[in-house]
RNA sequence: GGCGAGGUAGCUCAGUUGGUUAGAGCGUCGGAUUCAUAACCCGAAGGUCACGAGUUCAACUCUCGUCCUCGCUACCA
């Protein structure tokens, strides 16, 4: 494939619903910013693009709760994450937000192109809607307990406590979060986009590369996994997906008679990559269809792999529908970092902030890029932990990096008054570490093209250490009483690696090299004798033991449940947050006593449990209720083994009406309390009771 | 259960189209050194490449099966 000359880079656009952590910077922000500066430096034409995803429900229900409006929400949301990439270096040419009115414009603009082509289809089905509020239920405006977990307060598209996505009719009990009541079904009428039309060109040109005919990219270069992703959903048949809901923030669906409705969020979001462009282009004097519809642009999504299917699939098809689009020649998306041997979970408050980061570690944002990028998870997930931070701190960017730079700049201050020394007669070895520069940057440059970037930063990290080499070979601290001359030439040659080092370091390390190339008061390629350096400083410091300690102490303070204290008697009552967990699910709308005595909840004891043959989390339990021996299907058989809780005596509603659970016929249902982190455990009498006793 | 991606030294990870003694960094142990943030430099130990079959002259690399991890997906009255 010949060279491209112009790229557009994006970066996934972050949901403006909360700050980023550790794993949104691994995952996409910090390869899609290594790659630009590699790109800028090797003087490509890129335009870096990204920008707050500031639409959808759940940014609408977090201004509810917080009692603001979501341009509030979003506003304040947009400025931190803006921040946080900032002060990470994280360079884009434009954070844009799709809150703006071209990108209201252009995402409008381009349902309307698909929309007059015939691209979409509708489609009226059943939602909820509330009569009180007269208004038709977004997804996540409807509430109830998740059909999978049983868990209350699940939203209509997804349970956030067992992270099923799930349909509103699909809950238990549905409740809008508007007014607090049920709502009815009523008929509305979506958009469509029939994803099943766009089967055949897609396999092609996701197996093979291939589109319209011609080599669009090269699939080896693209990573398995997302090749993986992207077949079996293609494989297991794509089915039309809604693009438009009934929902007033949002871009306004541009049609005579749709009133209320606007596009679905994964619609608008990735067309606010191409708005952002707009906006940049207009702001910089370019013109943005370069960069969008011209074949020798390549455009290249960095994300995460929760994202492979929009950019893999979806996206490509919005694109190639509109036409004169180009399609991406790569979709570099990572795997998932974990956390000190857990995932990382926002709930559960089990994440590194970036902006906390900086608060502990402050101007330490090279390190954490350092640190971030050896262990990308590129092609596996991968793990983060503070001991590891501090091990790869202070053994490679203090005791490599950043001593061989103090050692070479003391020499030099201490032999030469920090003046860059001349060359005389170059050794073979002098000549050989001198080749080393151009053949690590070019080493370097590879592996960035073929998005290993962590391989591409040893690499760099392997010329510092050449340079520690060199300098204990050479012992010019011995050399000096007897051979000065040979002294200036070895020096040289160590700040020559130096300022090597400055500007191959630059894509990974931007702070550093900066700093770097200002104890070497020189941004040239190459540092010519009599150059003046200035006075160094080091360039990293170590990190200690107790700082590691506090942050993995912090971790654990702030994820888990606070003890109670000893000795405390009294609780303050009554006020909403004051409760001892924070994380209790809110109380749910008040009912009578006779709604209470509806419910028949009774002692019962297992006599007999299985696994459910075709099902991996449910078990058939059999069960003595007292009035009868019966049976009934749980779904706990990833919290308790079969043989564990026969005999267990449980209370269980046993008046519930009767239903079929994937083939076997359950009666009732065993109650289970949950904890915050959705383990379950049974409600059991506190003594042996009599089975069929009631439980009021 | 279905589909996808993985399971390689104590840890974090590489291993391209199957080919001599399976690699890197860190950690460990030993040595050398003192210009340097007790840092650097040299050397060594350490792996039945998850497990079991099969194809092959030859398999970490291909095929099948089993187990485990992660993701998507179905079941949780």
């Amino acid at each position: 494939m010949k060279e491209k000359k112009r790229y557009t880079i994006t970066a996934a656009l972050p949901y403006a619903n909360g700050p980023l952590h550790l794993g949104h910077l691994a995952g996409a922000y910090l390869p899609a910013d290594i790659f630009v500066r590699y790109l800028k430096a090797k003087g490509n034409d890129v335009a870096f693009i990204c920008g707050s995803d500031e639409h959808g429900a759940a940014i609408t229900l977090r201004a509810k709760k917080e009692g603001c409006t979501p341009q509030e929400i979003v506003d304040k949301n947009h400025e931190i994450i803006k921040k946080s990439f900032s002060n990470f270096g994280i360079d884009f040419d434009i954070y844009h937000r799709t809150s703006s009115k071209l990108h209201h414009e252009t995402a409008s603009d381009f349902f309307k192109n698909l929309y007059e082509k015939g691209s979409f289809t509708q489609e009226t089905t059943e939602q909820f809607f509330d009569q009180e509020h007269q208004q038709f239920l977004a997804d996540r405006y409807v509430t109830g307990t998740c059909p999978k977990c049983n868990s209350a307060g699940a939203y209509g598209d997804q349970c956030e406590k067992c992270g099923s996505s799930l349909s509103p009719t699909d809950l238990i009990n549905p409740i809008s979060t508007l007014s607090g009541k049920t709502p009815v079904l009523k008929e509305t009428t979506h958009w469509f986009l029939p994803m099943n039309k766009h089967e055949k060109w897609l396999k092609t040109w996701i197996e093979t590369g291939v589109l319209d005919g011609k080599q669009q990219h090269n699939p080896s270069e693209w990573r398995k996994q997302v090749i993986g992703q992207c077949k079996s959903w293609i494989d297991n048949g794509l089915q039309p997906r809604s693009i438009t809901r009934d929902l007033d923030w949002g871009v306004k669906v541009p049609v005579d008679g749709a009133d209320g409705k606007v596009l679905y969020v994964w619609f608008d979001a990735p067309i606010g990559y191409i708005s952002a462009t707009k906006q940049w282009a207009a702001d910089n004097g370019k013109n943005w269809e370069d960069y969008w519809k011209d074949n020798n642009t390549q455009l290249i999504h960095f994300i995460g792999k929760d994202n492979i299917v929009f950019h893999g699939i979806i996206f490509p098809i919005i694109l190639k529908e509109h036409g004169d689009f180009i399609l991406p020649t790569n979709v570099p998306a990572n795997e998932f970092l974990n956390l000190e041997g857990d995932k990382i979970s926002t709930s559960r408050n089990w994440a590194v902030w970036l902006h906390e980061y900086l608060e502990d570690f402050p101007n330490k944002q090279d390190e954490l890029r350092y640190v971030l990028t050896s262990i990308a998870p590129e092609t596996k997930d991968s793990e983060f932990t503070w001991k590891d931070f501090q091990a790869r701190v202070n053994n490679e960017l203090v005791a490599i990096f950043g001593n061989f730079v103090n050692r070479s700049l003391v020499l030099t201050h201490k032999y030469f008054e920090g003046k860059v020394p001349s060359q005389g007669t170059l050794t073979e070895y002098d000549k050989e570490v001198l080749s080393s520069i151009t053949s690590t940057q070019h080493k370097v440059y590879e592996l960035i093209a073929t998005y290993r970037f962590r391989d591409a930063q040893t690499e760099a990290m392997t010329l510092a250490r050449l340079g520690n080499k060199y300098l204990a070979d050479t012992e010019p601290w011995k050399l000096i009483k007897t051979d000065e001359e040979r002294v200036k030439t070895i020096l040289n040659i160590s700040l020559q690696l130096c300022n090597a080092l400055s500007i191959i370091f630059e894509p990974f390390l931007p702070y550093t090299s900066k700093k770097l190339k200002g104890f070497l008061n020189s941004n040239a390629s190459e540092l010519n004798s009599g150059h003046q350096l200035n006075q160094p400083e080091l360039l990293f410091e170590k990190i200690e033991d107790e700082a590691i300690e506090a942050q993995i102490e912090k971790l654990k303070k702030i994820s888990s449940p606070a003890p109670s204290k000893g000795g405390e008697t009294t609780f303050p009552l009554g006020r909403v947050g004051d409760g001892t967990n924070p994380k209790a699910k809110p109380m749910k709308d008040e009912i009578t006593f006779d709604d209470f005595i509806k419910m028949d909840i009774r002692v019962a004891t297992i006599l007999a449990a299985e696994k459910h043959p075709d099902a991996d989390k449910l078990l058939k339990l059999t069960v003595d209720t007292g009035i009868d021996v019966r049976t009934v299907v749980s779904g706990i058989a990833e919290h308790y083994k079969p043989e564990d809780v026969v005999g267990k005596q449980v209370s269980m509603l046993v008046n519930l009406a009767p239903r079929k659970i994937r083939g076997i016929e359950s009666k009732g249902m065993i109650l289970m309390a949950e904890n915050n982190e959705g383990s379950l455990a049974f409600i059991s009498p506190e003594k042996a009771m009599d089975n069929g006793g009631e439980v009021r």
